[in-house]
DNA sequence: AGTATCGGTAAGTGCTAGCTTACGGTTCGT
DNA sequence: ACGAACCGTAAGCTAGCACTTACCGATACT
């Protein structure tokens, strides 16, 4: 499992996705999402460490508390994955759409080799 | 909770990362799928209708098998919704480090107001 | 030093997501 | 009409996830 594809799966609880949501709008502390969140202080806490593991979030010590915020780089690594798999559905598409007229019984319509 | 963020939720399974995966490289059939995938074809068919009902997946009837497919819109969209994460996160970042110049002890620093 | 705030972690619980097997319906071939 | 292949759904089980409360260490203030 590559590291794009752990984020997304971090990505994939809501909470987190709120979490995400807030924290890319401004840095903030783990007490603050708690305000903000229907979930206690600790939950938060550990869905931090989640998206902290996977590296979607970065932390830095502030006095007594601890900011969280975004990693801007994660989020751009995600975005490549998606883009991915959304160029080769396009691709594979259009392919479908242009094979279409000459459409015969072969099925072998991976790799055509550039017939020139 | 919004289209894009139900399709983040459906990406956050690794199976269905996979399933996403294959169908963006060609249509397939659920048996196929599950000739690929280490899971029962039950299992694949479960998958695959989250996937169509948050949109990712399109299928089509073709004789006695059942065609899926990704729909690229869809990825597009949460392509979006990750983009609008990214850049609040990067402007978010930027902000910040433009403030550290003339970083004051107030810590009201959400809507400084541009005080000319 | 004493106190308060903040936050990570341990322990325990409820629920649901994901899986399997079993079954039934539909389409194609003979 | 019969059999085969394909697939969706029902039913049931289990592992793990998200949540809570309780506890403890760390940092700052007086």
């Amino acid at each position: 499992m590559t590291n794009a594809s752990a984020m997304l799966t971090a990505l994939g609880d809501p909470t987190r996705q709120s979490i995400v949501d807030a924290l890319s709008r401004e840095p903030l502390a783990v007490g603050e999402l708690a305000r903000v969140l229907p979930i206690s202080r600790p939950a938060v806490s550990q869905h931090l460490k989640v998206l902290k593991d996977v590296g979607l979030v970065l932390d830095r010590q502030e006095g007594t508390r601890r900011l969280y915020r975004v990693d801007p780089d994660a989020l751009a690594e995600v975005r490549r994955h998606l883009d991915a798999f959304w160029e080769r559905s396009l691709a594979a598409f259009e392919h479908r759409t242009r094979s279409e007229e000459d459409h015969s019984d072969r099925h072998d319509q991976h790799d055509p080799g550039d017939p020139a």
